[in-house]
DNA sequence: TGCATACATGAACAAATGATCATACATTTG
DNA sequence: CAAATGTATGATCATTTGTTCATGTATGCA
């Protein structure tokens, strides 16, 4: 494939973006879900509203999650669909 | 589907492990000549041989790479081939 | 044995990241 | 409008990460 210099970092970015439990948990709920409000994230994942704020309005801005508010509500959703793939694929190994 | 907090911390670290540009540039330069030399890496990468052998040790602890000496060289190669399928699933975004 | 080549390692430092806290903003309802 | 609920934001701090530099170790060869 011979990826470019570019290319490789933005590929960086995104497995940055995914790498971390939180996240990857947070990539798991909307997977089967459509969407979710801040507060269902927070509360199925037992963390603060605040760090999932900060999570989720991070994965928004790379371009992972979209978001729309309802009412006192605001849903995520994934928009990076392919990002279920790729942890799938490393879930798959079976030396993990 | 329904990964264990155990398996997302699992995936999380693989993730981690391979998301930055030289890292990515490693796994793609071996996934492409079976093994290198870390001389091999740092020439065609353009990087210090330290710098190349920090990454490469790296990669190595963490089940991505193996390595073995050869006289005075040290062969990297990959190992965990399924990060290649990773980064190939990202690269392939269409938006990237 | 001594020197050159190839790697590894560890200290040091800057920068990025993750978590928490306090507080601000937005929306609905009384 | 005031209070309540849901979310966002910014400061702060500890930890991790990436890089460089100096130096150490291993192997081959004169």
């Amino acid at each position: 494939m011979n990826l470019s210099i570019e290319k490789m970092e933005k590929v960086a970015f995104i497995l940055k973006t995914t790498a971390h439990p939180t996240r990857i948990a947070i990539v798991q709920l909307l997977a089967a879900q459509e969407s979710l409000s801040v507060n269902d994230i927070s509360e199925r994942l037992n963390i603060e509203q605040s760090l999932a704020s900060h999570h989720l309005s991070g994965m928004k801005l790379k371009g992972i999650l979209s978001s729309s508010r309802d009412g006192k509500n605001v849903f995520y959703a994934l928009k990076m669909r392919e990002v279920v793939d790729v942890i799938q694929c490393i879930a798959a190994c079976t030396f993990l």
